[in-house]
DNA sequence: AACAATCACTATCAATTTGATAGTAATAAA
DNA sequence: TTTATTACTATCAAATTGATAGTGATTGTT
């Protein structure tokens, strides 16, 4: 991770990683909707274009933002996953989710995130743990077989 | 302001609206250093070039998050302002500081935005009662002479 | 084994956006 | 009355975006 930031605000240098149309876009799918391949990433409602979201995977392994593995049995499929610092993105984006409920309500569906009524805290704790229970469930360690 | 957002979902809208490298920052000069004329955007760390903050600015306005005014006794110069809606971006704010501050700590100037070490709620509401009250002491109605 | 389908991209290129710099008009200060 | 300040707009090259097509490796199907 190369210091090529704007300036020392962190509030600048956070937006120079996340601070696009996209990137934070790629993380809700990871987040909240457990996506984890280019495929799934692809199929999301704002039509990321190949090329843009190739870029903008590339970038966001550069920051230590998500991880590129394969599963064993799979030469096919690419795994994206979530760093630490990227599940400490979440308080964020339930933040971000919450204020487009709230002020872009006519715009947007209806319980779009599931739950956006319960309590802040109760929330972000949730998605988190969801998470990280699925990435556990989910990948096959070499030493299972 | 027209519906030409994505899709439904409130974090993608939200992030048409704040998404840029430069829309946050703009709020972020206004919520934290009361910031709020042309030049004292002009003059931030980030350097923003005068035809992007004119066109962000417009942008801003365009989505009801900054409101343009002019000071009576005061012809030249625009004194823009946040709205209520961008008044309750403070929690995006203060969860994106926070984690700058934590993440990015190597890239950045310790104490940046200070109080960061406080109760997360205690700080948004400080910030957001600061901005408020400064609004008031500043602005001179019309009816006061 | 042969063929088709799928996945994860890369390539291409026009269109849009950015960003650096210079310039302008109105107001205010000296 | 000249000078400075403020808030921009204009210009234009460079970078980025985004739509579409194409590629190579792997996997599924017959």
């Amino acid at each position: 991770m190369e210091n090529n930031f704007r300036s020392g605000c962190p509030i600048a240098s956070t937006l120079d990683i996340i601070g696009d149309k996209w990137s934070l876009l790629i993380v809700r799918d990871m987040l909240f909707e457990h996506k984890m391949t280019f495929k799934e990433f692809s199929a999301s409602d704002e039509q990321i274009a190949p090329s843009i979201l190739s870029s903008r995977l590339k970038r966001l392994i550069s920051y230590d933002i998500i991880t590129k593995k394969k599963q064993v049995g799979n030469k096919k499929e690419n795994i994206y996953l979530l760093s630490e610092k990227a599940i400490e993105l979440t308080s964020i984006l339930v933040d971000v989710s919450i204020w487009g409920d709230k002020y872009l309500r006519d715009f947007n569906q209806i319980d779009n995130i599931e739950g956006l009524d319960q309590e802040r805290s109760l929330i972000i704790s949730t998605v988190k743990q969801r998470y990280t229970t699925m990435v556990q469930n989910t990948l096959i360690e070499p030493n299972d077989f």
